[in-house]
DNA sequence: TCGGGAAGGACCC
DNA sequence: GGCCAGGGTCCTTCCTAC
């Protein structure tokens, strides 16, 4: 989409900086003396003409077209229709406000510049000086000395440079920021055993029991509670005491640094304190919200929430509409939630951008390998493996898949994550990223998932892999030269390999030699699978003509654990999706019943190359019976997880998918109004 | 009509 | 003089299969 809606003309005339906001142009604690106008230009003349700028402004033109959306709706509605929502509002609010409990006392502790602290405090030296803990690209704190000059998080550092020439850079050290943390944690401890930490330098507790146990106030629990974090870490933090968190983190920020401000549980205190609280001060609302409510309906006071309670309720969902409501009333959070479970675990990298394919599908290694750490760190798999994108462009893409079970492995991860790469190839990026979700616990693994089976199975199978965990694939361009960038593994290519290994102890069944895989005689997927199939009569009624009398003793002799596998592929009911009926079903719609590689639907290309494989395979296997001639593992690969370009049916992207783009989007509304 | 999956985006530090 | 703009998580919305 063009960027031309957000040029910086039309929205500042001859001070275009004024309408370019970025998240670092919002002022923070310690930066109320800053000359913002100054820093805001500052920014604007150092960003315009950047892919990153060029960005900032396209999603600024979808923000304005979502504000004049709201707006085109809301001279729609009638007399009538607000008469109506505001019955509705009215219900909601009094409902909301019957469940006000002004029982509790909670309190918000934030460490003041938490990193830049800890920096300062294992080396002085750095004391008094404008320090940002970061780099060039990226600020992660600024010290207090730094924010006087605009400086602050989320900025990038060149940025930094330039608004203070002298600003001093330090390395994150998370190590570092962890233990210092875990210090705090152990004064919170004292004060609620339940506390909810929401970052390494934030936390809720739940301070009632302390104040009735101990006969002392909010404020008396505040003072003490920093002194304790100032005596045992030597660090300050700002502290906010509230009826309810989301109050009390508003409150923590008001006297920072080193403060501490108390809301007393008086409901008219807290009708009050909120009247005049701007909403980008509530943890929720952020830029684009903000921008919404002011610019559709006027709000710039969590009051005028209120005020406007019809339209909120008209305008937006429910859930939304009660949020804003409960943020007019003062009403947050008072039981500290059950153990929340966490939801995904990623990780992400930013790089130079590059469209070198071979630099990419390493870099997506690592992040599998990464993944796999935290996943297994936590003893947690998952389902559903996303892979996000950021093209040259700041573009941002994601694409996923859900696999039949859950899964951890670095192997399986890349397996998947390739195939969606491959899918969006060739472009130049900037980032990736791989994000798991629908969460399991490995502990609680008493599924019957496939995928745990497999994965136990190929477990077995892991001696002869190479660094990075996966198979050595070799490749090679017309020159002859080794182009694999990475080492990219099939299930398919683990079939073979655990056919092989533990379907006969004879090492001399299966071996590598020069990168190469030889299958002695029929020891061959076709075969193996063969001997799977013939265990199951839903299988069995499925092949028809299938031949199955080609399994040579030695493939018989299976692996318990695998049998059982197979068992439970095939408890599934079969679907047929073969170019060749009655030799290879999708199990299921989704598991190959010759090999048991995996694959959903929506991989129909895929899943017909898959099909090639298998067919050729019988068709060499036809040929060569007598020949005993090996089969190379560079052909194998060849064949499983072509790189060749086959005309493949992309995996529908924003511009082209079942998504609406937002710009037709809201065409099509306007048509509707 | 409903639930789950996919994609995008908002928000946080 | 050109280059330099994070990482992680959750929620909302849309689509499609059932």
């Amino acid at each position: 989409m063009s960027a031309a809606a957000g040029t910086p003309a039309e929205g500042g005339g001859d001070r275009p900086w004024q309408s370019y906001h970025t998240a670092y142009t919002n002022a923070k604690a310690g930066m109320e003396g800053v000359d913002k106008e100054k820093v805001q230009k500052v920014i604007y003349e150092m960003s315009k003409g950047s892919k990153y700028f060029e960005n900032e402004q396209r999603k600024e033109a979808l923000t304005k077209q979502k504000i004049e959306y709201l707006r085109a709706q809301c001279a729609t509605l009638t007399d009538n229709d607000i008469s109506h929502f505001q019955k509705v509002a009215e219900k909601k609010m009094l409902e909301l406000e019957a469940s006000r409990d002004l029982s509790k006392i909670w309190l918000h502790t934030d460490m003041d510049a938490f990193y830049a602290a800890v920096e300062t405090l294992e080396d002085p030296s750095l004391k008094g000086k404008p320090l940002a803990v970061g780099s060039m690209s990226m600020i992660a704190t600024a010290s207090y000395e730094a924010r006087k000059f605009g400086v602050r998080a989320a900025m990038p550092g060149f940025i930094g440079c330039k608004l203070c020439p002298g600003l001093v850079f330090v390395r994150p050290n998370f190590e570092r920021y962890t233990h210092y943390s875990e210090l705090t944690r152990k004064v919170f401890q004292r004060y609620d055993p339940n506390f909810i930490a929401t970052s390494l330098d934030e936390a809720y507790l739940n301070i009632t029991n302390v104040c009735i146990e101990r006969g002392i106030t909010g404020e008396e629990v505040a003072t003490e509670l920093r002194a304790a974090i100032h005596q045992e870490t030597g660090l300050t933090c700002s502290a906010g005491v509230a009826p309810n968190r989301m109050i009390a983190k508003v409150c923590s920020d008001i006297n920072k640094p080193n403060g501490q401000f108390i809301l007393p549980n008086d409901r008219e205190a807290v009708l009050t304190f909120v009247s005049t609280l701007p909403i980008r001060k509530i943890g929720g609302i952020g830029k684009v919200t903000e921008q919404m409510l002011r610019q559709v309906l006027g709000i710039s006071t969590c009051q005028e929430m209120l005020q406007k309670a019809a339209f909120l309720c008209a305008l937006f969902s429910e859930g939304s509409a009660d949020f804003f409501l409960s943020v007019g009333l003062g009403l947050g959070g008072t039981e500290t939630p059950e153990q929340r479970q966490r939801k995904s675990i990623s990780c992400e990298r930013t790089f130079t951008a590059t469209s070198d394919s071979s630099l990419l599908f390493d870099k997506l290694a690592n992040l599998a390998e990464n993944l796999t750490d935290d996943l297994q760190k936590e003893g947690l798999k998952g389902k559903t493996l996303t892979l996000k994108l950021k093209t040259a462009d700041f573009e941002v893409r994601t694409r996923a898949v859900t696999t039949r079970g859950y899964i951890n492995s670095k192997e399986d991860i890349l397996i998947y994550a390739t195939k969606l790469l491959k899918a969006e190839m060739p472009l130049s990026l900037r980032l990736m990223g791989l994000r798991m979700s629908q969460l399991h616990d490995e502990k609680d693994d008493s599924s019957t998932s496939t995928q745990k089976t497999l994965d136990i199975f190929f477990r077995s199978s892991g001696n002869d892999l190479n660094v990075n965990g996966a198979n050595v694939q070799s490749s090679t361009n017309t020159s002859g030269q080794d182009i694999s960038p990475i080492s990219v593994t099939t299930k398919d290519e683990y079939l073979v390999h655990d056919a092989g290994t533990s379907a006969s102890t004879d090492q001399q069944d299966f071996f590598v030699h020069d990168e190469s895989i030889f299958i002695p005689e029929q020891r061959n997927l076709v075969s193996y699978s063969n001997e799977a199939v013939l265990s199951n009569p839903v299988i069995d009624d499925a092949l028809g003509e299938a031949k199955l009398d080609d399994v040579t003793p030695s493939a018989k002799v299976m692996n318990a654990e695998k049998f059982d596998d197979v068992c439970q592929l095939t408890s599934h009911e079969a679907t047929a999706s073969s170019s060749k009926p009655g030799q290879q079903l999708w199990i299921d719609d989704y598991v190959c019943s010759i090999c048991g590689f995996e694959l959903p639907p929506g991989f129909e290309e895929e899943r017909q190359e898959h099909s090639d494989f298998h067919l050729a395979e019988s068709l060499q296997h036809e040929e060569t019976v007598d020949s005993k001639r090996p089969i190379s593992n560079e052909r194998l690969a060849e064949r499983s997880c072509s790189t060749t370009p086959t005309p493949k049916k992309k995996l529908k992207s924003s511009k082209e998918g079942k998504h609406i783009p937002i710009d037709a989007f809201f065409a099509k509304c306007n048509k509707n109004l």
